[in-house]
RNA sequence: GGCCCCUUGGUCAAGCGGUUAAGACAUCGCCCUUUCACGGCGGUAACACGGGUUCGAGUCCCGUAGGGGUCACCA
């Protein structure tokens, strides 16, 4: 029997889901579930300069959004806890021990002062920055002076000489790296708390771990935890490094590229749908090799094979986001539709919360009417601007339709029958649109263009019968009035 | 700069020695719809460059160029 398969996710808890952690996230919980294995989510939180108040729970909230749920972890705890590595200060503290018995670990008492001025000097002599191993070799009384004068010291593994640390990449294949690249590193900080390329294969190990996916930003910090793996005698799991995600200018995606948005919680603010984040994150660095791109989460957990993993990095395309997302809405019960979307049109002040039924069934009507078009929630507000405005203004192609000849005797003859309707429905309105046509003989284009550019002020918009009926009498009646005066003058 | 990784249309990508080099988003055009939307059909558009290896290279090898990552007592 083969050795289960064990993969986390171990998030810091310094602030909201980010789209590049989610992404990460994703790929492994997909690896998990593919594989029959389990799936763990541990939490970093080793830099409390760092740690936000409600972080991990933030993470953990919108992860569970995303649809992803976990075997152990913080909060439902497991065979392996606990789960937070400041709960883990006990454990790390013997293996480090063990290290410094058998002098492969050794106090550091420097300054960042002096660490700088180091590294300094070493730019300055073209060499690459790199700790010298200056307190090393340090005795006793060395020590005991530097105690002495109040210093605290970290503590660093003795890297060893003349190493080649390659690894089988999941995504990649071999990679090599060599140990004289990395001077002695510091496994423990001067405040007693382990470092994360410590603490992590500590926990790798301790856990099970099996198999690990993160972002190419880890690759060079791979062999650090291979020295670990080496010092204690454990078997490394197998390391995959994903591609990162890119912004437009296909630089890695920060907080400082504001046309795109970087967490979960925005884009589920935003109106988004959890199951079309699910796709589309998942087809970002990664395909299944077919023609279909729209997948349920089931069935990528399926199709999902690591081997096609992408090795180039993807730049993040918005544009195809919000088409996905729009697939998934289309699918979707016009109930959902209107969840999704009327809570933004609250928020735009275009319906009032507390508003009567009359006017509640009025403004699901009008969602329901752009379910086709709406790509996400907040498009609502935008696309129904029409039905919310006073004056319209009309752009250059609504100019042109109005400009025509037969505009005056179309609008006009409509206006005299949409008068006299007593019931404003769809399909009354329907009817005199046709009785518009018999009598003025013309159609299609020239008889809908006109009628839809003065009530509605697009050349482009919802279905128009329907979109009629909930402007209402009166604002239609306004408008045509508005739009006859307009091209009278 | 050292080390590591990457390179097919504007973007995501298929391709794993022989293809008219898929498909999707975006874009443009046509059709359907008495208008619009949805949908359907089609167009524009790519193997970074230079050497090899091979009967044959987008696919393998080596360079060059470009891009990215990383060089913390952050994760």
């Amino acid at each position: 029997m083969t050795k289960e398969v064990r993969v986390r996710y171990a998030p810091s808890p310094t602030g909201n889901l980010h789209i590049g952690n989610a992404r990460t996230a994703l790929f492994n919980y997909l690896y998990a579930r593919h594989f029959d294995g389990k799936f763990i989510i541990r939490t970093e939180d080793t830099d409390a300069s760092r740690n936000v108040e409600g972080g991990e729970e933030s993470q953990l909230t919108f992860l569970n959004w995303l649809g992803i749920d976990w075997d152990e972890g913080p909060d439902i705890g497991g065979d392996y806890g606990p789960y937070r590595q400041m709960e883990r200060l006990d454990i790390y503290n013997k293996y480090i021990d063990q290290l410094l018995e058998k002098d492969l670990a050794y106090e550091c008492f420097m300054t960042a002062e002096e660490l700088e001025a180091e590294r300094e000097e070493q730019r300055a002599n073209g060499e690459v920055p790199k700790y010298s191993g200056a307190h090393s070799q340090l005795t006793e009384e060395q020590k005991e002076a530097f105690r002495a004068e109040g210093r605290e010291p970290s503590i660093r593994i003795r890297v060893p000489e003349n190493v080649t640390y390659t690894f089988n990449d999941i995504v990649r294949g071999n990679i090599s790296i060599e140990s004289s690249d990395y001077g002695d590193w510091v496994i423990v900080k001067k405040d007693g708390i382990p470092t994360y390329n410590f603490a992590v294969a500590i926990d790798d190990h301790l856990m099970g771990i099996t198999h690990i996916l993160r972002g190419e930003e880890h690759i060079s910090n791979t062999p650090r935890q291979m020295m670990i793996f080496d010092a204690f005698g454990w078997e490394a799991p197998a390391f995959g490094h994903m591609t990162l995600i890119l912004n437009e200018d296909r630089k890695k995606l920060s907080k400082r590229d504001e046309h795109i948005l970087q967490f979960i919680e925005q884009y589920k603010d935003m109106g988004y749908l959890p199951e079309a984040m699910f796709n589309f994150i998942t087809l970002l660095g990664w395909s299944p090799g077919g023609e279909e791109e729209i997948f349920t989460q089931e069935k990528l957990i399926e199709i999902f094979n690591p081997e096609r993993l992408s090795t180039s990095a993807a730049v993040f395309d918005d544009k195809k986001l919000e088409w996905m997302n729009g697939e998934y809405i289309k699918t979707l019960p016009v109930e959902e539709v209107i969840e999704l979307a009327l809570p933004h049109l609250i928020a735009a002040d275009r319906v009032s919360a507390d508003a009567d039924d009359e006017t509640m069934t009025w403004a699901k009507e009008v969602i329901a009417l752009y379910q086709e078009q709406l790509r996400y929630g907040a498009e609502i507000v935008e696309l129904t601007d029409l039905f919310f405005k006073e004056a319209i203004d009309y752009d250059e192609a609504a100019q042109e339709v109005l400009a025509e000849e037969q505009v005056v005797e179309v609008l006009q003859v409509l206006t005299d029958k949409l008068i006299h309707l007593d019931e404003f429905t769809q399909d009354q309105i329907k009817e005199q649109i046709k009785a518009t046509q018999k009598e003025t003989k013309h159609r299609g284009k020239k008889l809908f263009m006109p009628i839809r550019v003065a009530t509605t002020g697009q050349t482009h918009g919802p279905e128009l019968p329907k979109a009629i009926e909930l402007l209402g009498k009166q604002v239609i009646l306004a408008r045509l009035d508005q739009v006859l005066g307009q091209i009278e003058k």
